[in-house]
DNA sequence: CCTGCGAATGTTATAATGTTTCAAATATCG
DNA sequence: CGATATTTGAAACATTATAACATTCGCAGG
């Protein structure tokens, strides 16, 4: 269904943010939800990059497009967005990235270079599985799981291989 | 070394912040690092209390007690606990935890109750390894991992069993 | 076509969290 | 003591996020 984003490694991203869309339309055709204008803007915008976008970089190209628009304009967005799975929120960056697995049931594993700013997210099932069994063995139940892992890219890791 | 703290049972509290405190002293004194008294105050703030709390949270109490303090003075303290391993930042809370395992080689995974708000502290090894598994599969070099799971805790489970 | 209703958006203000900057005080060591 | 580095005080500022309320829009029923 999603075509993997092939990580740290250079695509089509304009046919990447593309497909992105086309599978947000379908989703939330399928859930009977609005994707509107402004939502959908955010969407690609948030894609376009592939940085995680903080909410006020989302909101400066959003008025530098003449959308007037005000921080309640791209929270609500955002709420929306995640609400149907189709972007995170990374908390130990305050930001937001695109979801690579969107409509498929999955833990979001990412994995951010300190040095590039991109971000790759995995499914990680096994990690998923053992985070379950820990929490088990507190008999805590789980509901939902942040799970960001900070370091070097393969790239950026050759380039500055000594700290 | 250091006696874990019991999972959202009760326990005496007191003994188990005096118990902090003297672990940081020693931890202090082994590297060298000035375990100033406003930064005792603020280790002490943070453990006493079983929910995270947040700077401000901190603050509050110091300026409270008298103490001439701005923001930098919290965060100032926070960031050197955070060095020497006494606290851990809550991410998706953007709070802060004292560390059960100060002194251990650990990655902290953090059981999150959303409806009492208590936190629990896990070592987790196999969870560590599968992380840095998959961090493996995409040659990704892993610094530091943020691993948070939010829930419910075994008590506020059976109160509330039903969503 | 209107009309009513709920969802979505616009607008303003404000809250909550975190940082920069520079000066003053304090500890440490020779 | 005097030089040096660390720590703290203090004020301003920056960033991130939410509250509150008015307005507009999409859509179904009459
Ligand atoms: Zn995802
Ligand atoms: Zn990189
Ligand atoms: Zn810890
Ligand atoms: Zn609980």
């Amino acid at each position: 269904m999603s075509t993997r984003a092939l990580p740290y490694r250079p695509h089509n991203h304009d046919a990447c943010v593309q497909q992105a869309l086309a599978s947000a339309r379908a989703i939330c055709q399928q859930h009977k939800a609005r994707l509107t204008p402004t939502r959908e803007r955010v969407l690609e915008l948030i894609w376009q990059s592939h940085k995680p976008l903080g909410a006020y970089d989302v909101l400066a190209e959003l008025t530098s497009e003449g959308h007037s628009a005000a921080p309640p304009t791209v929270y609500r967005a955002l709420d929306f967005l995640q609400q149907y799975g189709l972007v995170h929120r990374i908390a130990s960056l305050n930001a937001f990235t695109g979801c690579t697995y969107a409509g498929e049931q999955h833990t979001g594993m990412f994995l951010i270079c300190r040095a590039c700013g991109n971000v790759l997210e995995l499914r990680g099932i096994e990690v998923s599985t053992a985070i379950h069994n820990a929490a088990g063995t507190e008999a805590f139940h789980p509901e939902t799981i942040t799970l960001e892992v900070s370091g070097l890219c393969p790239g950026c890791k050759t380039e500055a291989p000594h700290e």
